[in-house]
DNA sequence: AAGTGAGCCAACCGCCCTTGT
DNA sequence: CACAAGGGCGGTTGGCTCACT
């Protein structure tokens, strides 16, 4: 005898996609803003929105959240970015903590479109000069990188790799040296960096860098004329006596002042609020 | 002016890891 | 221990823009 209930699967809501429009940026920048994210899945709920807490978190993390640095990526921050892709592969959220202020995002969309040929190239045009130092000459620099005695695993990297694949065979050969590498590389969150900037009289790895602050208006948005660009230094200054960390590490802005160029409606409607978390 | 191809980049997808029950 | 849910990450896609023909 059965009564078997047919159990009707449960109807999956029907997330909005696609780009975020200004209404749904402000709406996930307010709430998050106001009450933070403890759970991105319900987010996109309390916040209104149509869209699935994955799409929330990546449209925070890439566009929406405080500090992000938009255009061209510096000479060093390219530098940073090959040297630290040669150690790490494509560790993209590894090699985009070590440039404040950029996401993997960017750094992964930068690298496709255009460092890896640019790389490619630079090879080319090595290999046809030089022939087998290199991989040697990298493990040298790294062994005397370093004092550490993990770096003894370095000696265990097969030289018989073919040298013609350098680059491949070093991201990949040097997966354990990598973890080594990028323990030994300080972890810096976005609030430390900016106060970091501030200490350091505003110098960061572009001098000439500007800051965008987090309103996230990306090429997309009918906002993007209002986008919001200030010199860092006036940035660092206008915010690091309002930082203020809790005990759980959670570092937010209080009274927060903002500098004359600024159009304080655009940062954030929410800063009325006492606390803003990062 | 219209068509086309390439490049760029925002966003989605799917896998893996961690954490909670 | 097993399972589920959530979060993080890297790979990939698709739409938009722009230069070129």
């Amino acid at each position: 005898m059965g009564f078997e209930i047919e159990e009707k699967p449960k109807p999956k809501p029907k997330y909005r996609k696609g780009l975020w429009s200004p209404e749904e940026d402000n709406k996930l920048r307010n709430y998050i803003l106001k009450y933070g994210h403890n759970c991105w899945s319900s987010v996109p709920i309390k916040a209104g929105l149509q869209r699935n807490g994955k799409s929330c978190r990546l449209r925070w993390i890439n566009y929406l959240r405080p500090g992000l640095k938009r255009g061209v990526l510096s000479k060093h921050e390219e530098d940073t970015i090959i040297t630290l892709h040669h150690m790490l592969g494509n560790k993209w959220s590894q090699i985009a903590q070590q440039l404040p202020g950029r996401t993997d995002n960017e750094i992964k969309n930068y690298w496709h479109s255009y460092l890896k040929k640019k790389v490619v190239e630079t090879n080319q045009i090595k290999y046809a000069t030089s022939s087998s130092e290199s991989i040697d000459s990298l493990v040298s620099t790294l062994k005397n990188s370093s004092q550490d005695p993990n770096y003894a695993v370095l000696e265990n990297i097969d030289k018989s790799t073919p040298k013609t694949h350098s680059n491949h065979s070093i991201s990949h050969n040097y997966n354990t040296t990598n973890d080594v590498c990028l323990n030994s590389l300080p972890k810096l969150l976005f609030a430390e960096w900016l106060s970091l900037d501030h200490v350091n009289g505003g110098s960061s790895i572009n001098s000439n860098d500007t800051l965008v602050l987090g309103n996230g208006y990306d090429q997309n948005s009918s906002f993007q004329d209002d986008v919001m660009q200030i010199q860092e230094g006036q940035f660092c200054d206008n915010y690091h006596d309002s930082l203020i960390q809790n005990p759980a590490n959670e570092v937010y802005y209080s009274q927060l002042q903002m500098s004359n160029q600024v159009d304080e409606n655009d940062l954030v409607h929410s800063m009325n609020n006492d606390a803003i978390y990062v």
